[in-house]
RNA sequence: GGUCCGGUAGCUCAGUUGGAUAGAGCAGCAGCCUUCUAAGCUGCGGGUCGUGGGUUCGAACCCCGCCCGGAUCACCA
């Protein structure tokens, strides 16, 4: 790393110089501004302190030092108190040389020793996914894909909640309004149950309503609506275990499984393990009752049972109900203890919305109280929300995005765009298709994975997601742009990967060299901040620095042919390089576009 | 009300964890195709980094106050 050769030698010349060891903290080198000559360059102004001389001359006489020591380091300067360092072009070219053919560019080179469970998406069976479903899924699957490459050994798990009161409001609904299956009713799985959850929905209004209009108030009227009181009748049933209504269950259960499995191949993403909520619901109680009779935690007279957090800043909270059913909570705590102790990871990942904090900061908190050494390793990916320009999405008001939806619009605007330029003229059907549904779906992943997870993001569905600019396609399209200069130097036999003797770079040239240089670097950022947007960011980057380059330097054209050679060598790693990015965020790269 | 998160160009977003004169894309305007693919390239205009203080050689970034927006504080999940 170009960092620790020149960290090395700056504390070498700092020692030699000064007789004392500079404060590694005060060390920063960061990429030299453009308009300055150099490659990297170092802050003294920290230093003056300790050597009690102005920044332009330490910064001088370390540079001279440097020079002296390093035959790595070509020139300096120094503007105020920033040492610019130039590299000499033999530190590129032998960069370019040694990873010419090296196909793990980019990745750990050696594997970690640790085991990451991630766990993302997490749906619940009563609703079809939506917007929000996906940028949890491309940001939980990425994050992975990014922390396999960091040398981790990483479990994708997936949480489905496919019990409790919302799915027997669709069951209730499909007795009463549905009796369809999907063949017959032609809609996928997850639609139809969908539909009765919505049906449901608008039924139990209309007998609220028409409670309230004959004197009921509000509560009373939400509490005692018959189609109120059948769910809950159902969900006894179903905690009973009777058979028919089991049956029921897992009939619509299973429609919906077959309905995401089809949003979730679409959408490129997988899981190692699956657990379902109806399996492990009732793990986590008996971890209450511990808590209870080590009077970490607190029964109530009615027999609820309650953590006090105030001391920690936070407030009470329920564990277990009076009548001594699970919450949310307690089942978290169970399933966190079931992969814990199971799977013996060092840290477990959640995806999870930003809106749910402060259930993380209890879990955390809680199972630390309990003495449990591994709450340490779960973390909390808190996301944020996907809103449109009129506000959250709401299912109620029909403002959702469906999943299904948004990706056949992308595939069709891609489609569209496509046989506009007149790109697909060439195409087989097959060909033709498989190119809309990678562009298609590349623009999409890119959209949603260029922005900071952290941060709320934007999306108009009437603007739809562009194709020109900072895009998926722009990407896709220099990839395609390089592989076509790859087919052309075979054809002319002239070898994409020869190793270069030449001995300088131009600017163009070197310029990229710098960007594909740091991109292991930029894989390891990504893994350390849990943020699939710096790998995005820097495909842009290197896309846009590779477009310049190859307007500005016809390779084909050029008579000297190591110069050739190396310009195909730089865009050969460049396509490369793209393309395992690509890996890293689902998108995929074309060979013609 | 308490706690947490955010506010950067007309719009969507970067800003390497405190460094130099704050950057991209889109939108607008003006150029570049007898072509290694124009889904591209070049140029122009566009900013009180919400706001007021503080910390220091140096702040969009750290601290405090205020304004605005969002989330959360359920015997919901």
């Amino acid at each position: 790393m170009l960092e620790s050769i020149l960290n090395e030698a700056f504390i070498s010349a700092y020692t030699h110089l000064y007789q004392q060891q500079p404060e590694q903290k005060f060390v920063s080198f960061q990429k030299t501004r453009t308009e300055f000559e150099g490659d990297m360059t170092l802050v003294v102004f920290p230093f003056t302190k300790q050597l009690h001389q102005s920044p332009e001359k330490i910064a001088n006489e370390i540079g001279q030092q440097m020079l002296l020591e390093n035959a790595l380091i070509k020139r300096f300067n120094v503007v105020k108190g920033f040492l610019n360092l130039l590299m000499d072009d033999s530190y590129w070219i032998d960069f370019y040389n040694q990873n010419l053919e090296n196909l793990t560019f980019g990745k750990a080179t050696a594997p970690k020793n640790e085991h990451i469970v991630i766990e993302y998406s997490s749906p619940n069976t009563n609703k079809p996914l939506h917007l929000g479903h996906i940028r949890n899924n491309l940001l939980g699957w990425s994050v992975a894909e990014i922390l396999k490459a960091n040398g981790y050994k990483v479990t994708k798990v997936n949480l489905v909640n496919d019990r409790g009161i919302h799915i027997c409001k669709s069951m209730i609904a499909w007795q009463k309004w549905g009796k369809q299956t999907p063949e017959e009713a032609d809609l996928k799985g997850d639609k139809l149950v969908g539909a009765m959850y919505v049906r449901f929905d608008q039924e139990l209004k209309k007998e609220i309503a028409t409670l309230v209009s004959e004197g009921e108030t509000q509560e009373n009227a939400a509490k005692n609506a018959p189609l109120m009181v059948q769910a809950q009748q159902m969900l006894r049933k179903w905690e009973a275990n009777d058979t028919e209504t089991k049956q029921l269950w897992s009939t619509m259960n299973g429609w919906v499984y077959a309905g995401f499995d089809s949003t979730y191949k679409k959408l490129g993403v997988d899981f190692d393990i699956i657990y379902y909520e109806s399996e492990t619901y009732l793990l986590g109680k008996a971890i209450v009752f511990e808590g209870l009779s080590k009077n970490i935690f607190v029964k109530k007279p009615d027999g609820s049972i309650w953590c006090d957090l105030t001391a920690d800043g936070l407030d009470e909270k329920l564990l277990l109900r009076s009548d001594g059913t699970s919450v949310y909570m307690t089942q978290d705590l169970g399933t966190a203890e079931q992969r814990a102790t199971s799977l013996y990871p060092q840290k477990m990942i959640y995806v999870v919305g930003n809106e749910q904090n402060y259930h993380f900061d209890v879990l955390k908190i809680v199972l630390k109280k309990l003495g449990r050494e591994w709450a340490s390793g779960i973390e909390h990916l808190s996301y944020g929300m996907v809103e449109l320009p009129e506000g959250k999405m709401k299912s109620r008001e029909g403002t959702v995005v469906d999943a299904d939806d948004l990706m056949d619009e992308m595939i069709a605007t891609a489609k569209l765009t496509t046989e506009t330029l007149g790109k697909s003229d060439e195409l087989s059907e097959k060909e033709a298709d498989s190119l809309y549904r990678l562009i298609g779906l590349g623009a999409l992943k890119y959209f949603m994975l260029k922005v900071d997870p952290k941060k709320t993001m934007m999306f108009n569905p009437t603007e739809s997601i562009d194709f020109n600019g900072n895009t998926g396609p722009f990407i896709q399209y220099t990839h395609a742009r390089i592989r076509s200069i790859i087919r052309k130097a075979q054809l002319a036999n002239i070898s994409t990967k020869a190793k270069t003797t030449l001995k300088e770079t131009q600017p163009k040239e070197k310029s990229l060299l710098k960007l594909l240089h740091s991109f292991p670097n930029i894989v390891e950022q990504a893994g350390e901040n849990r943020s699939p947007a710096l790998v995005a960011n820097f495909m842009f980057e290197l896309s846009k620095e590779f477009n310049q380059f190859y307007q500005a330097s016809p390779i084909f054209k050029e008579d000297d042919s190591d110069l050739r050679s190396f310009r195909i060598g730089i865009s050969s790693l460049t396509a490369q390089v793209l393309k395992t990015a690509g890996t890293l965020i689902g998108m995929e790269m074309p060979e013609k576009m």
